[in-house]
DNA sequence: AGTCTTCCATGAACGCCGTTCATGGAACGC
DNA sequence: GCGTTCCATGAACGGCGTTCATGGAAGACT
C-alpha cells in the first residue's frame, strides 16, 4: 500500500523538526530504529528521498519539507474528524409530488407537463429536482427518497431493486461544434461526465475521429457554452442541444448515431399513489420536443 | 492507536456513497466482513456510530457524513502529498484542479477562465462540478473534498471554519417574465430554491406585489423555460438570465433591487496549490459578462 | 406459516507489517 | 587508536487487517 499511515506521517513530521532520527524517536517515545525504518518506507512508498542524512542528523530535502507540509495537514484534518465524530445535529424532510429529473429533459419536457398539471391538478404540488444522469442518478434520487419520481435514462440492461423503471422516450446524440468552423471534428472534445453509459461508449470507441477530451466538464449548459465559444466538440443528446447558445451550430453523427432510453423510475408503492399516478399520465400525454420519439413498447425491461 | 488508517478512510468514503457494506466491499474489492469490521474499528476509535444498519443497507448518521466528509479530504491531502514527493517543479500549473460552481456562473464566466487556463497552462486538467448553490452549495463541495476550489455566493455572515472565502463580484437580480404580457407583476410566481439567501429575503419582505409561490423549481433554466412559456414570472439573478430561450423578457427591479456577492472559496492547503492559485488568477483577470460587477474590496467579511 | 434471499455481524485463522533488539558502518573529536 | 554519536539493517515478535465460515434479522414470496 502506498499511502502513509498517520505513525508514519507523525515520524517525518517530528523528525523534520527535531533534525535528528534519534531525538525525534525520543520525542515520540520510538526506538531511533523504528524512526529509520518509518523514514525508509515512507520514502519507499513516495519515491522520493525526504531526508538528507549526515553526522550531524538528517536534513530534510525540498520534496521532504514539502511532504512534511502536508502531512502537518493530514493530521490536523484526523484531529478534526475525531472532533466532528463527537457532535451531534438533526435532520428533516418534506415535500408534495417531488420530481428528480435530469436538467434537459427538465427544461424541455417538463414545462408542458407542470403545465398540463397545474391546468388538471390545481392543487398539486410539484417540486422539482435537477440531478446528474451520472452514477445513481435520478433513479439514486427514488431510492434514496429524495423523490418520489425519477425521470431517468435506462439501458435496459440494469434493473435497480426495489424500484419501478419504465422506458417511454428515446433520444439521439449530436455533433456540436462552432458556427462555420471548417472541420469540426478536428477540435479538441469538451467531454461531458454523462457521456459514460453503455449506450454511447460502445459506439464510441468505434469512433476513431474521436480524440482524447481535453475538458471535463459536469454541466451540459456548460459544455455548450465552452464550445459556442470555440473551445472545442462535443457529442451530445439531442435535447441538450435545444435552445443552445448563438455561436453553436449542430450536425448528425451518420446512419447510425447513439441514442438514449428515457423513463420514469418510482418505487411500487409511491407508483401506486394518485399524485404520481397523475405525473406519469401526463408524461404520457404531452406532445414531446424535438430530440425525442415514443420508445417502442416492446422495448422489453 | 486512535486514528484511521487511510484503508479505513475509502472504506467510510466507499460505504457512504454506495449506502451498503455489500456494495463498497465489491467497489474496493474486499470481503463484506472487512468492511463490517472496518466501519466497527472505526466507530471504536472515533467513539460514534457513523452508519445505521437496514434491511436496506447502510445510512450515515449525521456524525457519520461529517466524518466522510473529513475522510476524503484526507484521502485528497495523501494524493497531493504524493505528487509533492514527486515534484521537481513545485510551481508546475499541471494536473486535475476541481472546480464546483453554481450554473449561471459556470455559463457565463467559466468559459473564459477556462480558455485563458488552457492558454496559459496547457496542461492542467480542469474539472467542473455544477452545484446548486442552496444549503451548504459550492462550499459544502470544498468542505466535503469533492472539490479544490468552489465559486459560490456569500453574504458575509457565515464563515465556515477550516475554509478561506474571498468575494470577487456582486450579481443584482430581475424580473423574468412572457414578452409581452400588459401587467407581469399579476402573474403567478415561479419561486426558484435558490431565492432563499439572506441577501434577497430581506429585500424580498418588503415588496407588497410578490405572491405566495404556486410552482416551487429546483433549476433555474426550468424556471425560466416556465416563464417563457407563460406560466408565472419570476425574480432572478441576472447572470441566470443571459441566453434566457424566446418568448422571455427581463426588466429592472426599481432603484435598489437585491444583489448577491459571488466570490471563491477553498481550503487553505489547497488555495496555496500552484494550480488553484492559477485558477484564482485568471478568475480576477478576466472580463466580466453583463450583470456582474467587480466587488468593492472593502466589503470586509 | 414456512422458505428463501439479502443484509450486516462476529469469531477464528492467517499473513503482513510496524516495532524492538542486536548489531554494524561512517564520521568526528580527543 | 579509542570512544562517541549518528543512521542503517536484519531477525524476531506481536498487533492488526483481511478472509473464511457462520449466524441473526428483516423482508418478500408462496
Amino acid at each position: 500500500m502506498t499511502d502513509l499511515a498517520p505513525q508514519e506521517l507523525r515520524v517525518l513530521v517530528a523528525v523534520e523538526r527535531e533534525r535528528s532520527f534519534t531525538a525525534a524517536a525520543a520525542a515520540l517515545g520510538m526506538t531511533q530504529s523504528a524512526v529509520s525504518h518509518a523514514v525508509r518506507a515512507g520514502e519507499r512508498k513516495l519515491g522520493a528521498v525526504l531526508f538528507e542524512r549526515g553526522r550531524g542528523g538528517a536534513t530534510p530535502t525540498a520534496a521532504g519539507t514539502r511532504v512534511v507540509a502536508q502531512a502537518r495537514q493530514v493530521l490536523r484534518l484526523l484531529e478534526l474528524m475525531r472532533a466532528e465524530a463527537r457532535e451531534s445535529e438533526p435532520d428533516r424532510v418534506a415535500g408534495p409530488v417531488r420530481i428528480a429529473a435530469f436538467r434537459s429533459i427538465a427544461a424541455q419536457l417538463l414545462p408542458a407537463v407542470l403545465a398540463r398539471l397545474a391546468e388538471r391538478h390545481p392543487e398539486l404540488s410539484p417540486q422539482v429536482r435537477i440531478v446528474r444522469e451520472l452514477g445513481r442518478g435520478t433513479a439514486g434520487e427514488v431510492a434514496d427518497g429524495h423523490a418520489d419520481l425519477g425521470l431517468a435514462t435506462m439501458d435496459g440492461t440494469t434493473t435497480r431493486p426495489g424500484l419501478v423503471a419504465v422506458p417511454l422516450f428515446a433520444e439521439g446524440y449530436a455533433l456540436a461544434h462552432p458556427v462555420g468552423h471548417p472541420a469540426p471534428r478536428t477540435l479538441p472534445l469538451v467531454d461531458w461526465d454523462e457521456n459514460c453509459g453503455s449506450y454511447t461508449r460502445s459506439w464510441w470507441k468505434q469512433q476513431d475521429w474521436i480524440p482524447q477530451a481535453t475538458i471535463n466538464v459536469a454541466d451540459d449548459t456548460v459544455v455548450l457554452s465552452l464550445v459556442a465559444q470555440g473551445i472545442g466538440m462535443a457529442i451530445m443528446p439531442r435535447l441538450a442541444l435545444l435552445g443552445a447558445p448563438d455561436g453553436l451550430a449542430v450536425t448528425d453523427l451518420g446512419p447510425e448515431p447513439p441514442s438514449r432510453l428515457v423513463g420514469y423510475v418510482s418505487t411500487p408503492a409511491l407508483a401506486r399513489t394518485a399524485a404520481v399516478r397523475a405525473v406519469i399520465r401526463e408524461l404520457r400525454a404531452v406532445p414531446l420536443p424535438v430530440g425525442l420519439t415514443a420508445a417502442r413498447p416492446a422495448a422489453g425491461s
